[in-house]
DNA sequence: TTTAAAACAATAGTAATACTATTAAATTCG
DNA sequence: CGAATTTAATAGTATTACTATTGTTTTAAA
């Protein structure tokens, strides 16, 4: 995977940043910081001036290249979306069995991410929890419709449509393909902060996987 | 109904307010339009000063019933699904088919709200709305273990409970009907988002609903 | 190599937010 | 009736979320 991953890049809507934070160091520093802080203190939390404080820089620093932390939440959310996209389509693109395929991407998608590995300034398992717990304040907003047509949620749709389409050629039957894969997306985010936060309303824990849950679920829609 | 509502309170956790909004003029109006406002320019830019001009009243008269916007939030969900629970239970509890059960339960919480009937002072329709586009910030925060020990949640999640009992009782065999209980309550409210602001990822349109798709959702994973 | 432009970083501001403390007026109650 | 309590408004503070300005560094063109 690291000889690939040299080469690529995950690729975020460009009106998401005023200067791109991957073209120099102290760009990456506010990626990679931002996503401790975050996850440390929370997004409500986090402010710019904290992150400025954090970096050895300042807050007006961090404005050239994002004009609000919203933004920048959103461009953490894209990457991540962007990455799983990518990881998705590694997993699948050669399996031609549509049930393996299906089942292939619901177990990327509510893959665990323990290892930091590949991009250097992104520490893809705080980012994990960053989905987890902060990535429905991204688009529970009042602007949603303009951010919308602005593409800032295109890469997160996409995945959810990709799913969609291993659903119908799994069963081209099911009336509820696309609501059924936005769903089992949410539902992993759900269930893994359910595990952490409300144990009596979910089944998972220590021995259960939201993994086992979710492609049960949607199996179960699926083989009739 | 009605003369049933005359008569009964939706109780809310006596930690979340200050001074029972419920007990004078001034709380009734501090509820009515804090949904009504939470409404118009949603949560984020909500603030207790807006509300205070909006009721002819001051900042400070706000802070006496609720210690932050934060709190009121909690008690305005708490309130919706103490509601819920309300109407589920009067619903459901005279039906003995595990099946038409469930069924109902289903239906109760995925109603669309389209008349304000019943408590004066609460619009259940905007009410419903807050919850879609707002609750998920109530629990999505660092403080969300303290608050839960607290008993903020305790109604919401006893609905949850409520439904995955019923679950057990179509299905004892099931292996996840907390999981799904979860899922689906959780599902009503992010298909009815997503119908509204991201079409191309749902099922959900003008001819179907939500409620179809859950009820179909939840019987698919039940009936094997 | 010089010079002009551009990018960068820090300082110092502002308006709004999220409260708190104080005080004065109204109400209740013994 | 008078004391105690509750209510309401004013005026404050610290923090947040920015913006404008300025000087400094880097780059790039002549």
């Amino acid at each position: 995977m690291d000889t690939i991953l040299t080469n690529i890049k995950v690729s975020v809507n460009n009106k998401l940043y005023n200067k791109d934070p991957e073209s120099s160091e102290l760009g990456k520093k506010i990626l990679s910081n931002s996503i401790e802080l975050i996850n440390e203190i929370g997004f409500d939390s986090f402010t710019f001036k904290k992150l400025g404080e954090r970096i050895g820089s300042n807050e007006s620093s961090v404005y050239r290249y994002f004009d609000n932390k919203h933004k920048l939440l959103i461009y953490l959310t894209s990457w991540y979306w962007g990455w799983m996209e990518y990881r998705l389509l590694l997993a699948t693109v050669s399996i031609s069995d549509p049930k393996l395929k299906l089942r292939t991407a619901l177990t990327i998608i509510s893959d665990d991410i323990v290892e930091d590995n590949g991009f250097e300034h992104i520490n893809e398992c705080y980012l994990q929890q960053i989905i987890i717990n902060e990535s429905s304040k991204s688009y529970l907003t009042k602007e949603v419709d303009a951010e919308n047509k602005e593409g800032y949620f295109l890469v997160y749709k996409r995945v959810v449509k990709r799913i969609s389409e291993m659903i119908k050629q799994v069963n081209p039957d099911y009336n509820y393909p696309a609501s059924l894969a936005s769903t089992a997306v949410e539902s992993v985010l759900h269930q893994n902060f359910l595990r952490k936060h409300f144990l009596s309303i979910t089944d998972c824990n220590k021995t259960t996987h939201p993994r086992e849950f979710v492609i049960d679920l949607v199996f179960n829609n699926l083989n009739k």
